[in-house]
Order: C-alpha cells, then structure tokens, then sequence
DNA sequence: AATTAAATTTAGACAAAACTAAAAATTTGT
DNA sequence: ACAAATTTTTAGTTTTGTCTAAATTTAATT
C-alpha cells in the first residue's frame, strides 16, 4: 500500500513532525498529545492536527481523534533514518571542518533533509562509521539499530565513583560553552569527591584538576561508570 | 533599503530563479524574457511573471513589464554566492567522498541551499580553495570574483595543435558517462590529428592513445591550448 | 454527577508557489 | 500599416503549511 518512495517525497514539514514524535517518545504506540508536540515545534495545535491526518494518511503514524499520535513501523524506520543523518552530519562538522558541538545543531538541522542515500553512506565511511555524536547521543545504523549507552547522570553517582563523561543532557549552546570554557569535554574521566548536602553541588576531581560544580551543571552530564 | 539579511531569508524557489536568470546571461542588464526562465526551469510563464514581481519587490532583479529580467547588483552577489556553493559542492562530492562527476549535479542542486556561511567556507578550505568544479566551471570566490578560463571548444581548435582538456559543455549524465568509458577525462592532453570534412569527426591523439571522435562529441569538450 | 478547566478539533483565512484559461501587449509577416 | 502569431500578463484555482477564533471533546474539581 505505501512504498518506500515515499521516504524520497516527504517534505521538509514532514520530516520534521515525525523526528519530534519520535523524540517525544511516540515510537513504541505510546500516544503523544497535540500540545506536546505543538509546544516542541513552537507551532499551534491546530497545524499538529492537520498533520497529524496527513501522516497518518501517509501511513506513518497511527493517529486517534484526541487522543494523539504515534509512529507506524514505517515512522519509526523514517525517524531513524532522519536522526541518523543529523547525527552523522553533526560528525562530519565536528571532525571534518573544526566546527564546535555548540555550533553544529543548527546546520545539522538543515543538512538532515538532503535527499542522498550515497551521500550519507559515503559521509558515515568518510568518518570510518562513528557510533556516537559530539553530544554523545548514539547514530542509528543504516539498518535502523542504535545502541543506547549504559550511561548516568553525574548528579545520581554516589561518591568517590570514577566515570567518564559521555554525553551531555541539555544541548544548548549556551551550557556546551559553558562546558568549553570549563574544560570539561566528553571523553574525561570524572570522579566525585564530595557532595554538598545543602544545594547539591559536587566537588570533583577531573583529569588530575579538582573543581567544583553545581547541581544544574552535575544533572546535565552524562557519565559512563569504570567496570 | 535592503540589507545582506534578504540573502538569508530567501527561500529555495527565490534562489533557483535568481540562478537561472544568472546563467541565462541576465547579469550585465541583459534582459531575459519570461518564457526563456520557464523553459529552463520546467515551469510556466505565469509563474515566472509573479516570481518576477516578488523578487522586483525585494530589489534583486529588474524587471520591465512584458520586457523581461536582469539581475540588480545584489541579485548577481546572490546568484554567484549560491553558484559558489553548488560548484563547492560538487568538487566535495568528488574528492572527498568518490562521487562521479556525472552523479554530483543532483545532489548539489539540493546542499547549495543551505544557509550557514561558515560550512561553505570551511569546505573551501577542507577543499584547499579549489579555483574549478568538476565540470571546469570556475568557483567564484567569497568576494563574488572568479575567472572563466582561456578555452575553447576542441571541435574550433586547428589540426595538429596541442592542448589539455579543461572542462565539457554539455554535463549531462549520459555525456559524462559516456566520457569516462572512453577514458576521456579532464586533464587529459590532447592533439588534433586530422579532420574529416564530411562529418566533422576528429581523430585526435589522447595521452599517447590515438582515438575517434564524432562533431557531437568535439564540439562538447573544452580545451585550454598550450602556451 | 454536574460544573469548570484544559486539551483538541473544526471552520475559515492567509501566504507561498504553482497551475489553467483568458486578456492584453508585443513582435512578425505580408 | 495591419492582421496574425507569439509572448506576457492577469484573473481565478489549487496545494501545502500555517494561523485565529469558535466549537467540541476529554479531564479535573467540587
Ligand atoms: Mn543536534
Ligand atoms: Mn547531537
Ligand atoms: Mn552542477
Ligand atoms: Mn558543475
């Protein structure tokens, strides 16, 4: 009934509701609301209506009347495939063209829709087939499979643990410079020497310095524990 | 009146239209006729006339009712800087990621639209400030310059003169393919050995190897003459 | 259970970019 | 110079994606 041309005549708009979706969490027929997703996209709710039809016209989404949306197989095949291209373009700036993570969302946010499957195959063995972005979050493999790190949030890992830092929560350009400017840069090792009762803020020790962090910051890095 | 931003905010029609207006020859107040762009562009007339409004309205043609269209100094600053983009592009896809050149024409037509003055510069550089595409054409620079090469066609060129393929006139896919099974290949140095009146046809010396060529094809290929 | 609040959909409008068909201007041919 | 042919523009529609305001459904509170 619905071919896999139509992957090469979705529209940019298109694109860009299904990838939401699916970072909102609506690939497992779990039902996510118009306001969730209007709110993400910084659009109306009525507009996630009327695409909410036309998805699900399309087959890409499964789609009940007040109740919300959530992605077919074939969805969740485009999402990854949308994702994997972001992610891969994120590479490429990064390693390829001295871009910093803080600067690569944006162009990646463009990049994403170009319509080559060579180009992206060619640009993943350019960078010899990276399994993580410069933000530490896992690249879909041609097939669809991405493997989710074992990974913690450094304000949840008790005391006098060691990791490494592996990935970042919040993507804002703003706290990945306040990241630069601090030296902390995924790929450190981390180990938490104190933890402040009071406003819960860590002191820690990193790749030989000591420094101290505060909650909002220790929240928004990912760590990988040493087995 | 109108400030470096419209570059930024000019939608992706806007762009192919000032493109097109461009290699019509519209850039030195030539006027180009409305129904010249719509057959380039595989539109209509009618939609030409609004587009020709619009960007009217936004300073970036000229344009004299039933008389047609050139381009306004910004225009020509924004044809050559997306023209720029396309050629970087291709040269990309060649050198770094083992397209064809008959493969790369598609794909550009879709990368010369994204907006973000740092990726196109940092693939020029990545690039080593390439000064031709693949085809021959010459990347204008970042400041709108660029220099089209002393060349000429291989079909005008007397017999026995020498000199080195440069650039084809026709770069549609099937000419290029058929190019590359002839092992006809820019660079290449070529000598004229004789031509046949009755057809036009050449046999030329090519890198050592004598060949046979047809008016069609001589009459494709550009070529820079010894000095 | 009834009322209120919140979320969602419908209806109607708009802008961008395209089209068709008809009208107007320009060019060509005699 | 005038009629015919061609080119270009106008007028009116269509599609896509968005919006606002109003209506409807669902969820939350008394
Ligand atoms: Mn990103
Ligand atoms: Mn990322
Ligand atoms: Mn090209
Ligand atoms: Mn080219």
């Amino acid at each position: 009934m619905y071919f896999w041309k139509n992957l090469f005549l979705m529209t940019r708009s298109e694109e860009n509701y299904i990838k939401t979706i699916f970072h909102l969490g609506g690939s497992d027929s779990t039902l996510i609301a118009t306001n969730a997703i209007a709110e993400q996209m910084e659009t109306k709710p009525s507009s996630v209506t009327d695409m909410a039809r036309k998805l699900a016209e399309k087959g890409l989404v499964h789609y009940k009347k007040y109740q919300g949306v959530s992605l077919t197989d074939i969805g969740v095949k485009t999402a990854l495939s949308i994702i994997r291209k972001h992610r891969l373009w994120e590479v490429f700036l990064v390693k390829k063209l001295d871009f910093s993570w803080g600067e690569v969302h944006e162009v990646a946010e463009q990049l994403e829709h170009i319509k080559s499957e060579k180009l992206i195959d060619k640009i993943d063995e350019l960078l010899d087939f990276p399994k993580y972005d410069p933000h530490g979050d896992p690249i879909p493999s041609k097939d669809g499979k991405f493997m989710e790190r074992d990974k913690q949030l450094l304000s949840d890992i008790p005391i006098n643990t060691k990791g490494v830092c592996v990935g970042v929560k919040d993507t804002s350009s703003t706290f990945l410079k306040f990241l630069d400017k601090n030296n902390i840069a995924l790929g450190n090792t981390i180990k938490v020497l104190e933890k402040e009762e009071f406003d819960q803020s860590l002191h820690i020790q990193m790749d030989g310095k000591e420094l101290h962090i505060s909650h909002q910051i220790a929240s928004n890095l990912y760590v990988k524990l040493n087995d």
